[in-house]
DNA sequence: GCAAAAGTGTTCAATGTACACCCATGC
DNA sequence: GCATGGGTGTACATTGAACACTTTTGC
């Protein structure tokens, strides 16, 4: 039982607000675009697919309680995270008001360090393809759109997508995960003319080891710094 | 006091989070960009300004309890509004958690009805130039800024500085009002002919009543879609 | 007639887009 | 030697930026 002063009145109430974040984490996985997911344990939506997402702390950052529960989840540092937007649609969550803060992570797949990765068997965090999205709890299915047409945004304006490849990569890898985010197909003389006179890579001396084709040349990249205000890297 | 299950620990807390929003309006008088600001009347920060804000009630909508707070304050609606960021450093509201999620709304001055402008005398709702802010209580200084920014990204996508102008408005004082957001003059030609090519505005058979200068033709807007899927037109 | 704001086009640079062939390697 | 993905350049269209003079009105 609460006692709260809202809106210029004390009224009683037997629940408050709660407030949560929930965060969409993309990763490229066996060349597809993934969201890391988990099945709720608890009702409501017992069993059902959600974003990872908990409490935030009472003095606890909102930054750093998203960090918090993509370290839960994936065990990485050194990522791309970005406040998305709070949703607080008083029938999102059933029998209860629960406001959340969403943010949205891209993950290099080779940082990936997931306990439950080397299980085969089902459990109840997983990476599921984008574009294959089971039924999800909540209004997931919204932030995580949200998300995506987010990311896509982000793209144009700084080059986060180098979050989601290994630290060095070829231009075609660079290219096709572009293509993944953005959903569409790119001129390759376009988009590497673009790339390499944006000075964000740096070309190695080094060669993919050749599978069977003519090998690439491998490039890190450098010089990132974003546009955006709301997005960081953290370390 | 509350018991608030929180990140999978039963705590005992004598406080739990509060949420609030608080909304930066921004509007043109006398030629200058204004942001309304009310007078704190309790503590913390008693006295200070601050954007006006206030608690979420526990079934209203985010948007709608923005839309609120802004009715309450301008008695204004079909205004511009975007939710802008949610801002909870846990340090940022003294001896409390308060986490606020923050809009900004652009209103006409000419559909300004606030019972407070016909009084002369000091009061608590006034609007500021932004360019000119007195001391500001919590966060609300970095809010203001941020919002500025953002409508400044805004503007460069979609003409919500129209949002600022009366139904029928020239040339000029559109770029004008533009020259005000940006915080930088603009070539006339360059911008008419951008405005005009886009079919944002309808050219009327109307002049400005000049004032002892030639009189300049009127437009009204006309076909305004966002690009943003965050703001809305509120009628 | 003059002061003051309204109105009007062209040139140039930069950027984005469309498009097709040779190259290096593994097998 | 051939199949496969790696790598490269040019022509054109679109867009943004710089820039100055004539027109209309009130006084």
């Amino acid at each position: 039982m609460c006692f709260l002063y809202n809106n210029n009145m004390l009224i009683k109430e037997t629940k408050t607000h709660e407030v949560t974040t929930d965060v969409v984490i993309f990763t490229i996985k066996n060349s597809k675009l993934m969201v890391l997911l988990v099945r709720r344990a608890n009702e409501p939506f017992k069993g059902r697919w959600a974003i990872p997402g908990g409490f935030i702390r009472l003095s606890e950052d909102l930054d750093a309680a998203a960090l918090r529960i993509l370290k839960e989840k994936t065990n990485v540092q050194n990522i791309y995270l970005e406040q998305l937007y709070t949703f607080g649609d008083p029938l999102r969550y059933p029998n209860s008001r629960v406001i959340t803060c969403a943010y949205f992570a891209l993950i290099r797949s080779d940082d990936l360090e997931l306990s439950f990765e080397d299980s085969t068997q089902i459990t109840d965090v997983q990476w599921h393809k984008v574009n294959q999205l089971p039924s999800l709890a909540f209004d997931h299915k919204e932030i995580i759109e949200y998300s995506l047409k987010r990311m896509r945004e982000r793209l144009e304006l700084c080059p986060i997508a180098f979050q989601l490849l290994p630290k060095k990569f070829t231009l075609t890898e660079l290219q096709y995960s572009y293509e993944l985010i953005m959903g569409k197909k790119l001129d390759k003389r376009n988009f590497r003319k673009k790339v390499l006179s944006s000075n964000i890579v740096k070309e190695l001396d080094e060669f993919s080891k050749s599978t069977s084709k003519r090998p690439a040349r491998l490039y890190s990249f450098d010089n990132i710094t974003l546009n955006s205000k709301r997005g960081h890297f953290f370390s």
